[in-house]
DNA sequence: ACAGTTTCCCGTAAATGC
DNA sequence: TGCATTTACGGGAAACTG
């Protein structure tokens, strides 16, 4: 008997659709005011029981502790109303589903004693689900937990609340289902947190970090010959984590092709870069992530050759402002610099290490760059985008003398300056009129 | 006494505060689950009453009308408890502030007539608010009375509401309060319309309409001799109303100071900016707004010579989304065409009628594009986008045969094709590789 | 003053209702 | 089915609160 009451007390699950359908999977953190879904299933086929389980969700039922020590927030249901186990429609067992659970801070915070207090996205908290049975003289309560959750309020949590997720899934097989899991939270091997960044590119991008990529976030994380990476330096302010979540969003949000056919470096040092790059072809380019931006940017830094030096130049960092408005594989395709007398051109030839750039991005480009048809759409002249800088000048060569390519460059711009007006029927307009001539 | 009486009765007035400061003026559109404010101020002077009065909001009161007969929603207030009438600092008039008020649908929506229902936008409702008065054997009940308010349940619902709210302030000296005014809207005199729309625009822009774009916008919408125009025409789908409120949101949010400064001519048909232009130097270009777009989008044409002949050209609109990238006046000062053998080109000279480019925007251009200085920021170059063309073909020329420019370009083009290996210091690449240059 | 936290609310997308 | 209306909620910013 008390064999069955044990049994029946451990028959009900519970499993949490969360409201992030923009976060990777892991039914974990909940956000305040927004819909939720939990459903239950009774494992026990006993479909006697049917209609006879009224299911009730409860907050934190049972954990005084957290609360009163470290001053836990605490919440209530929107709605709370129970729901009856009914029979599932495929396998006979019983199921309740919540399809409208959300939850609402309880003010009056209690007096808890606010020094050393977690912060919010450290707190874990349980929902429990109870019901009471009586069949045949047989009585007993039933009562299904959750994981923990993390409770936040806005979305601009979301990051910080998704790495103690991921900590306490790391760390679920030694320390299961503590809720004061942050108060002392257990280090961890950099091999296990590498592995679990990089399940989060998979869920993501579609693709894993490789070993060149893992290896560059192991030396800006560990820093300690033991391996040992610390949650204090994983997620607190400056974090990794907060950087390395911002390029996740970017990811999603307007990389996923690139990313998934690994066409990103991403995470390499500019010292690397210069490494990499110099010995390539003039031309040769990667793309790589921002390490100084928060919010997720991303670069491409090129090698050239001029004077006999070679020199490796970097464009400022494009965020999510930017990639609304040009797609990565466009700005590349259009991506000029304009030198002296407005010589033009498009420094970025090869995707490291020899690809030409076309083959890598010709797929993705908006409007077929390469063979651009001039579209007319509704007595409309198309028209794009495109990203340009003034040309960088090579340290130390063009402000001495005019060199032997700028004289030459000076004799063109006149020939043209000369034949522009007749070209295009101007009137002499030499100090506005701008004319380019681009060779291909 | 009975002269008191409705003396007291008329001294309670009402103020409404709206939830959209992103609207100009006129607090009259309340949206659901969004606070609004409302003060109430006692007009009579009497201290002796301070903190004796309670004021209650009541939604709709005593319109049992428009209710039933046309099946109006009906709303509730979230919080509703009472204030009392209190001394207010300075003038010592007695005042009551509801600071947090808000509204909230009451379902069950009544079994209402619902054939010819108005649109919601077009449902008229008041809140009063009342309270009662016992002093020396005197009693009697006061209520005040807001003026007609829309309520929407989202801001895709502002447009239309707005409308009706022009609508009965322009009616309102005609009609006042009636909320059925839009079972059978009277009609307006375009003199009156036009001037409310000229209002909206130096409300949000700070400019009024001169007589030229009122000319065009009356063209649009009055379609009679009598100049007279019926609200179904003004908002119904399809309306000039929706388009103008498309235009006036662009002018918030990206275009204040051109518009403000009179750079935009904005209203202007396709038609006569051909006329316009036509006449004018080639070069010469004017904004004018999307007829189409009912987002609110922007376009430039611009007058060319080319064979003889003259064309006018267009491109396609710039919606918000281009335009929270880049700066119109940044577009119009980048702006190029990519011609034939890759010749490109400004071809915006000249502001209509005659105002050098950079006289008109050259105080809005973000890097002072004209003396750009080479930026070179934390070791990353500084990047601007650019929207660029491809060139129209001028009809009937380039495809016959090839012309006497192209032949003096095709020689430009393999001059440089030579020269651009050694310039560049590059590997032979003559089809990947591509250079450009400017004469200015 | 300030940082962590929550609230507010627009604007878009999706869901709902008719 | 389509249109009118409401709900949902991310995301940025303001407001709160110790």
């Amino acid at each position: 008997r008390s064999l069955l009451t044990k049994l029946l007390a451990n028959a009900l699950v519970v499993e949490i659709q969360p409201f992030m359908s923009s976060l990777p999977q892991r039914p974990l953190i909940l956000k305040t005011g927004v819909r939720f879904t939990v459903t239950l299933r009774f494992l026990a086929n006993l479909p006697e029981f049917k209609c006879l389980l009224k299911v009730k969700p409860v907050f934190d039922k049972d954990v005084e502790e957290p609360m009163t020590v470290n001053g836990f927030r605490h919440f209530d249901f929107n709605r709370d109303d129970y729901k009856v186990l009914d029979v599932d429609t495929p396998g006979g067992g019983l199921v309740a589903e919540f399809g409208n659970l959300s939850l609402k801070e309880r003010k009056a915070r209690g007096k808890g004693t606010n020094e050393s207090r977690l912060a919010v996205t450290e707190e874990l908290h349980i929902i429990k689900f109870v019901t009471g049975l009586q069949h045949a003289g047989l009585k007993c309560n039933i009562e299904a937990s959750s994981l923990p959750v993390v409770v936040i309020s806005s979305t601009n949590q979301s990051s910080s609340a998704w790495a103690s997720v991921m900590w306490f899934n790391m760390l679920s097989t030694s320390e299961p289902r503590n809720l004061l899991l942050f108060v002392d939270p257990p280090p961890l091997m950099w091999q296990q947190l590498g592995q679990a960044l990089s399940w989060q590119f998979l869920s993501v991008g579609q693709r894993e970090l490789d070993e060149n990529q893992l290896s560059m976030l192991k030396d800006k994380i560990v820093d300690n010959p033991d391996d040992v990476v610390h949650w204090s330096n994983f997620s607190k302010n400056e974090s990794a984590w907060i950087w390395i979540d911002g390029i996740l969003n970017l990811i999603k949000r307007h990389l996923v092709d690139l990313w998934r056919d690994g066409f990103i470096m991403g995470f390499v040092s500019r010292k690397r870069t210069r490494v990499l790059l110099q010995e390539k072809q003039p031309g040769t380019f990667l793309l790589r992530f921002s390490e100084s931006n928060k919010d997720g940017a991303i670069t491409f830094s090129w090698v050239e050759h001029s004077n006999g030096e070679t020199h490796v130049h970097a464009v400022e960092p494009y965020t999510k402002q930017e990639l609304s408005a040009v797609s990565l594989p466009d700005i590349i395709s259009r991506y000029s610099l304009r030198a002296q007398w407005n010589v033009t051109r498009n420094p970025l030839l090869y995707l490291y290490p020899d690809i030409p750039k076309d083959t890598a991005f010709g797929r993705y480009y908006n409007n077929s760059e390469m063979s651009a048809p001039k579209k007319v759409v509704d007595g409309y002249l198309d028209r794009r985008l495109a990203s340009f800088s003034d040309s960088p000048t090579p340290p130390g060569s063009p402000p001495r003398e005019m060199s032997m390519d700028m004289e030459i460059n000076m004799e063109i711009h006149h020939m043209l300056m000369e034949l522009s007006s007749d070209l295009f029927e101007l009137p002499e307009l030499p100090d506005i009129y701008t004319s380019h001539l681009e060779c291909q």
